[in-house]
DNA sequence: AATATTTTTTATCACATGGTAAAATTTTTT
DNA sequence: AAAAAATTTTACCATGTGATAAAAAATATT
């Protein structure tokens, strides 16, 4: 299932559509993805309104008018990152075990987070940047998409509460946790980096981090 | 304690230190209030780069020169906001209880870090921005101050589990998880509120995301 | 009330930034 | 190899943004 949030759009929005639906040439294929990585290194740390085409462009090792051949404005090369990092997001969440008791599937789906985490954690500062910025283009999806795959998750939990399978806890509130301490991880990097001298790249740390999260949360939740 | 982040910057960094040891006028103290509500407001929103003069002193009321005569650059405005949110920040780390049992310190500082999320949203989104962004300004400051206060509290929670108080956990990720999950609430209430339609100053959901937190982080670490 | 001081406004400025047009170059197709 | 198509570069431009100077207005001091 993909998200296709530029097809969602209001049309005046942009013209990325049939930018991105032609058949692309090898040239464009290499170089549209250059773009797309350095847009999401600069907005992953400076947000749509303090990330430059200059900087992704001098990023991508190509002129501005150059960039903007591949994308026609900075908000449709922020839209195309947008939609490759929720997709990737949402694609985890959607990864969600439907089988296995509880402890299985919650000690998986941090795992998933954990992985995420690590391996897009610019993806991650992407997404947490577009929510302290309200959210402008994410909202709607987020209000449709995901509040329902959310809804799906936590009536699944409220039914481990019922047959008392783990203790009575509020399942939203349980999966804010779960992405509070994973996404926590990418997002605060440079501070947990300057505080213990260690990122999740580092595989011991990476192990330690996952292992006290799940633990916790994991003896917090199950009977 | 004060931090004094200002006057711990090199001196080329900024004016920005006589300017604000001056005894100060009436109309001073209370544009310079204005100045920083309103730069907190909007660098919470959209970091350092991304939040601009002319935004600020729109939402502070005054014209652009005549905010510039009570700050007189963008990095001034920002260094007193980031200066003013750090020491209510560490304020709060710093008021973790030192006599008790380990339920209680730590239930009394995930209160103390719930009621700063309500409380004080857009300063910690104007810090979670400034991570984002790297910690430019913060990272040496982090460095010393902030680790030097997380290492006793580690030590406090290290000695906890060596006297079998609690179970055996790694300190440092719990306190992260505590970090995580209770900012969560403040950084990303764009989404929570696309979600749950609520915000931490519904004061039922409040009650709830704390008790919940509290529960399965309490029931997770002790024994 | 007159003077000194502080605050606000008006008028600018230089540089950054998003974006375009058109020529030059490279690549692909015939 | 020539023609067509795609890509890149060069040269711009309008607007946004951080910042300043100096005059005008308001406030405080004598």
């Amino acid at each position: 299932m993909m998200l296709r949030l530029i097809s969602k759009l209001p049309d005046n929005y942009t013209n990325l559509r049939e930018f991105m639906q032609k058949k692309r040439s090898r040239i464009q294929i290499i170089n549209q993805q250059k773009v797309l990585d350095a847009g999401t290194e600069i907005f992953a740390k400076y947000g749509f309104r303090g990330g430059t085409i200059d900087q992704i462009a001098e990023l991508a090792g190509m002129s501005k008018p150059n960039l903007l051949y591949y994308f026609k404005s900075k908000k449709d090369i922020y839209l195309a990152v947008l939609e490759q990092t929720l997709n990737k997001w949402m694609q985890n969440l959607m990864e969600w075990q439907v089988t296995g008791t509880p402890e299985e599937i919650i000690s998986n789906y941090i795992d998933k987070k954990f992985e995420f985490s690590r391996d897009h954690a610019d993806g991650s500062r992407v997404f947490a940047n577009e929510i302290l910025e309200g959210a402008p283009i994410l909202k709607t999806l987020l209000g449709e998409d995901l509040k329902r795959l959310v809804g799906e998750k936590t009536r699944v939990i409220k039914g481990w509460v019922k047959e008392g399978l783990i203790k009575p806890i509020d399942p939203i509130h349980l999966i804010f946790m779960i992405w509070a301490v994973t996404q926590h991880y990418a997002d605060f990097s440079a501070q947990i980096e300057t505080l213990t001298g260690k990122t999740l790249d580092d595989d011991k740390f990476y192990k330690q981090a996952k292992k006290t999260a799940t633990q916790i949360i994991l003896d917090g939740v199950l009977k």
